[in-house]
DNA sequence: GTAATAGTGTCTATGAGACAATATCCG
DNA sequence: CGGATATTGTCTCATAGACACTATTAC
């Protein structure tokens, strides 16, 4: 560092949410409508400046999960997923903004005032193909976090964070075949999560649905980290980069 | 985001780099000497503040790249790595940094004064054991950036980036070994880095040793994503967290 | 020749993937 | 019982790891 310190410019920061879902098997992030320019009425990623100089930057993030977003927010574990300062990213002026991902579980509707605005959860491709447009350089955000998450599942328990407190080997299947948009054999994904000790631990049992035989239940086991890792039967499709 | 916005606090933004190469068989990472306060005359990553308001941040980390090392800084790709932006991890006030890692291969002596003071290449876990003292928070940074690469050597074809322009197989292996701290069988190595198509190709041959037969001589392939990927015998040791 | 390192062949155990077969529910 | 889903068994093929062996240089 030089002593040029003094006359380094100030910027200011911000936080954005990457907030995942799977509904309807289909992978689905949680956007919200901008209630002030720029951007005003546009879709957005939750989001805030920090509120005062002594606030933890992850701090601004849970909070700004918990004032925009009527979620039960405790149990959503939050990662920095990257950093987004390019100039001119946002006109107001040079906002650098740290983004952070987080995995939630099913849940029915989250915001009051989702049906005609587009906020709430929508899902992950109409986003990422232009489908639904977005403000600032949110679509890149969501598509840096989304593929996060791929690579995450492979190597994390991270699967259960999309599940309730207990679920079935079935609907962990499911949660890997939306986030990585292909088809598993039941039988063998059964075995393998089986296999890695402590991912799933046993939970009872119950009656999934009216028909076919009721599934064991499971919950979250105590190893978060996967060995061996959960490998994507074709690989990474496309790698992501600063 | 709220209105509150111009009430938002400003933070300065400094960039970090931890420049990572492969030095008599250890893992080494780049040092320079703090010439000012705080922590004047301690060690620290190389690195500085944002120059003006227009500047890029990735472009502010090839600048001090430049200016602080006297290092061929073209050929090295700088990856985002993690931003740190505690209140109270510099005494100046509120700053917030963005990690970058870069990966170099052997270099004779980066810095002019690096005999007595420590500035210059210096073994990680020298650093990580806490033996040598870093400014700031750096030796977390570093630690970070340590545990990224060794994941990233997994996946991605980093490791050529510690070789020079042409390699030996052997010397690739020494990469794997140094940043994983393990022993791989180079029979086995040798034939599994060139199954990976693309991975590394034939750039002639060379005496390599005074002794033994020389060896065939590879440079970097055009895949730089690894499938299937490397994988490290013993899983990750110790997972690093938010 | 010997020493030393590079590269090849081959065996074996393990794991992934395909898929038949069985189990357990509801009606 | 029949339909549907869950769970287990088994087969086959690919790969990792161990390690004996051959190849090519310097001296």
């Amino acid at each position: 560092m030089t002593d040029a310190q003094w006359s380094a410019p100030a910027v200011l920061l911000a936080v954005d949410l990457v907030i995942l879902t799977l509904r309807e098997s289909s992978l689905q992030v949680l956007l919200v409508e901008r209630g002030v320019e720029p951007y005003r009425g546009a879709l957005a990623l939750p989001g805030g400046f920090l509120q005062h100089a002594e606030e933890n930057i992850v701090a601004a993030a849970h909070r700004e999960l918990a004032e925009e977003t009527d979620m039960d927010v405790e149990t959503l574990a939050l990662e920095q997923a990257g950093v987004y300062g390019d100039p001119g990213r946002d006109p107001r002026g040079r906002v650098v903004s740290v983004a952070y991902l987080a995995i939630a579980p099913r849940l029915p509707e989250p915001t009051a005032g989702s049906d005609a605005s587009g906020a709430g959860w929508q899902p992950v491709d109409r986003v990422l193909s232009g489908d639904l447009e977005l403000a600032f350089d949110h679509r890149r955000i969501v598509a840096d976090g989304v593929e996060r998450a791929r690579v995450k599942l492979e190597h994390s328990a991270l699967a259960t964070a999309f599940c309730g407190p207990t679920f079935t080997i079935t609907d962990l299947q499911e949660v890997y075949e939306a986030v990585w948009g292909i088809r598993l054999d039941p039988r063998n994904f059964y075995r393998k999560v089986q296999k890695n000790d402590g991912f799933i631990v046993a939970a009872g049992s119950a009656r999934k649905s009216a028909t076919g035989r009721p599934a064991r239940l499971f919950k979250a086991g105590p190893c978060k980290v996967l060995y061996p890792p959960m490998v994507r039967p074709n690989g990474p499709s496309s790698p992501e980069e600063q």
